[in-house]
DNA sequence: ATTGTTCTTGAATGGTCGTTCATGTATTTT
DNA sequence: AAAATACATGAACGACCATTCAAGAACAAT
């Protein structure tokens, strides 16, 4: 009987998680999803109770979902090890280098932007880091069990810092994006795994 | 002749700075500034043109000129080296700890907030990330001098890869201010330099 | 064709934003 | 004592904020 919806949910979620990613929480009107969308406020309020801070969880939600594995890509398989965490890192760098990607990571931005202050914004980004850190574990010791990286290593601690050292990559790249320096930054991190 | 001020610029300044510190650029009103220094708009307004944004761009200098200096400590001085790095870092851990420090650094969470959208408060922030790597730089090559690192380092790069590191410190000390994870991401970047 | 249900629309809400300005006040010089 | 000057006050500004809601519209079932 109802009339039925004239937009996808998942498309107006997706415009919602663009904004936030490239201009952050706050600096997101309501007026410009509206504008975004091209749905109106009232379809947009019924479509997602909760207004815009549940579009902005659910934003973060279709992040972790959708392009953390893009930009994961081989890291989150099986057999991954150092060259795939070295693949993960060039991606990092390209990003922040090109001009769509000098927005960073949605998520390293909500840990700065929202974490004191929003416990399920900050429950999100700590899934994230706990999902990279698990990531780069595995590679670690698949690597070590392959002689790639010396034996002494302690994998599950180097792995933390590797997760620290992506999250610095980002925070320097959004302020400095000069290929030299972010290179000089991953040939380090990577030097000290040898 | 003229009626004498009856607050002092510099303590308003200050008040300013504390609260883009510990909330952010846009997360502060003008309202909660006048609060927090009981100084009225029209007061604020003469004594700081610019608004809002002068205030914030003041505040980074403030923060540049009296919080760094503080945190950097010895690592500033000319016979810094390894213990000098350490000691900045475990001090970072100790903030990202305490419920006061919570906050991170106001340069970090401006480079996230506000580098993209503002041309100043970007130049502070790289300013702020070329002094931190030149200490790093000088403390190494003291240290590289001394026999405390191997002959091998690249006291640049690892400079650079150092600063990267405590920005990420901070990311993730702000979602995630767990001891161990934080312990282990400084003792892994220093295993790297041995 | 009518009814029931859900959706769309966009104006309106009350609140807050950053900023300005007219008025009154305190102080120093004349 | 009076004039001149800079400051303090806080109400008022228009703009924008997130959100709500009354009205009309589109479909499915009858």
């Amino acid at each position: 009987m109802p009339r039925p919806r004239e937009f996808e949910p998942d498309a107006v979620l997706n415009a919602a998680m663009l904004r936030f990613w490239e201009r952050g929480y706050r600096a997101v009107s309501v007026e410009d999803l509206v504008k975004a969308t091209g749905v109106k406020p009232g379809s947009l309020y019924s479509a997602f109770p909760g207004g815009k801070r549940a579009l902005f969880l659910k934003s973060l939600e279709r992040y972790s979902k959708l392009v953390v594995p893009q930009k994961l890509g081989e890291l989150e398989a099986p057999g991954a090890s150092v060259d795939e965490i070295r693949g993960y890192f060039d991606g990092l760098v390209r990003d922040l280098l090109s001009p769509e990607g000098r927005q960073g990571c949605l998520l390293v931005n909500t840990a700065i932007e929202n974490a004191a202050e929003d416990d399920e914004a900050a429950a999100v980004v700590r899934g994230h880091l706990a999902r990279l850190e698990r990531c780069m574990t595995h590679a670690l010791e698949n690597a070590a069990r392959r002689g790639r990286v010396r034996a002494s290593l302690d994998c599950s601690g180097s792995a933390k810092l590797l997760v620290a050292t992506c999250q610095g990559l980002m925070v320097v790249g959004k302020a400095n994006p000069e290929e030299a320096l972010l290179r000089a930054i991953v040939d380090n991190a990577f030097a000290a795994l040898a």
